[in-house]
RNA sequence: UCCUCAGUAGCUCAGUUGGUUAGAGCGGCGGACUGUUAAUCCGUAGGUCGUAGGUUCAAGUCCUACCUGAGGAGCCA
């Protein structure tokens, strides 16, 4: 008999045929007569109750069926009697494949909170909501490339270890296979990256955005969709050392191409999630608002799934860095002194509290803030006409701040030299990167949005540690 | 890395101005129960109070250092 997935089972029209599931015990409930075991097998939210007549099966079996327990039922589909459920399995054969020790095994049919959860990642898929949270991550991650490929962008797999430390993206983990006690050393002293794996000093990469230009600049528009490391001793909820990033590079466009897609592609990612992940939306909507029930009525979050649609409904809101420093100057917090960084003058870097302040309080909706002073940005953003700015553009959301960093990038071989110079990027070393600017230079432009931080945002969970499966954090590389 | 808070049973937490034998709910185990929905009811086991020092007649409680976690800040996606 063929195994049926419960997510099949329960959207078929199979009552009163026999069937034979698979899956996991979320918890077993009974009195002398009968026992309710809801069964889970990861192919949807909800589990399917199976009803066992304690008389037509062993003692020792049923012993067995304990929450983590993997079984295999076979039993017809009926009606259930109970109201928690449309439909049940009256079980005729219950086969115990896996036990699970009900004195060891950690995930009980309670709450647990997200911290021992995080502790226990290898068994959190087993909760509702991780599998929620992990089922959206797939079909994100799929909404993704299937959006790229239908607008004719080519995936581009962009090296994870990279021989440049220009990238100028954060602390970098170095890649070796020295001996860490006796490293072989030069002569003035220093580690001799020549007798290294690669005869040369290499690191993970933090951005794939570099060889990403040189896609773009043969086959149109390309986007890299992979993992990137950054050795940065970040300790909040919204960073991670090894998280997954897309980023798009799209020859012939300028900024205000690259912000239009940014938004539509935005919108789009969002709009699948609404179409393809209600019920696992659903549940953690529930989740959050629970969640937030002991806060005040203005600090709790809108509703996850109205927060969504909001997003579709409304276009971004587009800034000019000068001009978000005027809003700013002029706000209720800067002038009662209420930042703890007090916007004086142009050229200030926007610190997260006013990043905040233009989306929650100003605008209530995402921004894009663009055209940012060339001081605090990178050296290959496009310089601007007005010689001070550069033609950046930061995507900022409620509650996530920057989800999005991307800019048109400068074209012009003399600048982006005359650039990288002023910065300290050696130039020697990117002679590669260089290259683009010297044979058939043209504009372009592209951006990188965080995988975790767009699931942030779409699931409703407050800490990225519990949107990716293993996460790599300081001091944190179990499993 | 900085600031704040926390670490007590498998989990979530209580433990008063330092004072005798450290508690509860959930979970586990045993039993009861004619269909349960995180079932319910009765019973029961379970603790080096994060680690190392210190103060004290006496430390879960006070002090110091360290470790781990959470929230915020910085770095950024």
């Amino acid at each position: 008999m063929k195994r049926i997935k419960i997510k099949d089972l329960l959207q078929s029209d199979a009552v009163g045929s026999e069937v034979l599931i698979k899956g996991w015990v979320r918890t077993k409930r009974g009195s002398k007569n009968v026992n309710f075991i809801a069964m889970n097998d990861g192919s949807c939210l909800a589990n399917v109750q199976v009803v066992a007549d304690v008389n037509n099966f062993n003692e020792e079996t049923l012993k067995e069926v304990n929450t983590g327990a993997a079984l295999a039922v076979k039993g017809e589909l009926v009606a259930s009697q109970g109201s928690g459920q449309k439909v049940e399995i009256v079980a005729t054969d219950i086969e115990v494949i896996g036990g699970a020790d009900p004195d060891k095994y950690p995930i009980q049919p309670k709450k647990h909170s997200l911290e021992f959860l995080r502790e226990n990642a290898h068994l959190r898929f087993r909760t509702n909501t991780f599998s929620a949270v992990f089922r959206i991550r797939h079909a994100m991650a799929y909404a993704i490339h299937k959006y790229f490929n239908d607008k004719g962008f080519y995936y581009l797999h962009t090296p994870l270890i990279t021989g440049s430390d220009a990238e100028g993206a954060g602390q970098m983990f170095r890649v070796t296979t020295l001996d860490p006690v006796n490293p072989p050393v030069t002569e003035e002293g220093d580690v001799d990256y020549k007798q290294d794996f690669f005869g040369k000093a290499t690191n993970l990469t933090v951005s794939g955005q570099l060889e990403g230009e040189l896609g773009a600049t043969a086959l149109g528009e390309i986007y890299t969709f992979g993992p990137t490391f950054r050795a940065e001793n970040s300790n909040t909820t919204r960073h991670l050392s090894e998280f997954w990033m897309i980023e798009p590079e799209m020859a012939f466009y300028d900024l205000k191409d690259n912000m239009d897609l940014a938004e539509d592609f935005m919108k789009y990612l969002i709009q699948y999630a609404l179409d393809n992940c209600m019920e696992d939306l659903q549940f953690l909507s529930k989740r959050q608002q629970e969640e937030e029930k002991g806060k005040k009525a203005d600090e709790r979050s809108m509703e996850l799934i109205e927060k969504l649609k909001f997003i579709l409904d409304n276009d971004f809101v587009r800034l000019t860095y000068t001009e978000a420093i005027d809003i700013l100057r002029n706000s209720k917090p800067n002038k009662k002194k209420k930042f703890q960084f007090v916007i004086e003058e142009w050229g200030a870097d926007l610190q997260s509290e006013h990043e905040r302040y233009l989306v929650e309080k100003k605008f209530k909706c995402p921004v894009i803030l663009t055209d940012y002073p060339n001081e605090i940005k990178a050296f290959y953003m496009k310089q601007n006409d007005d010689g001070k700015t550069v033609a950046a553009m930061d995507v900022l959301f409620p509650g996530i701040g920057e989800i999005i960093g991307g800019s048109q990038r400068e074209e012009n071989l003399e600048k982006l030299l005359t650039r990288m110079k002023e910065m300290d990027v050696p130039a020697e070393e990117m002679d590669w990167y260089l290259d683009t600017r010297r044979f058939g230079s043209i504009p372009h432009a592209g951006f990188g949005l965080g995988f975790e931080r767009l699931l942030l945002f779409v699931t409703g969970m407050g800490n990225i540690r519990d949107v990716i499966p293993f996460p790599r954090a300081p001091k944190n590389a179990e499993f």
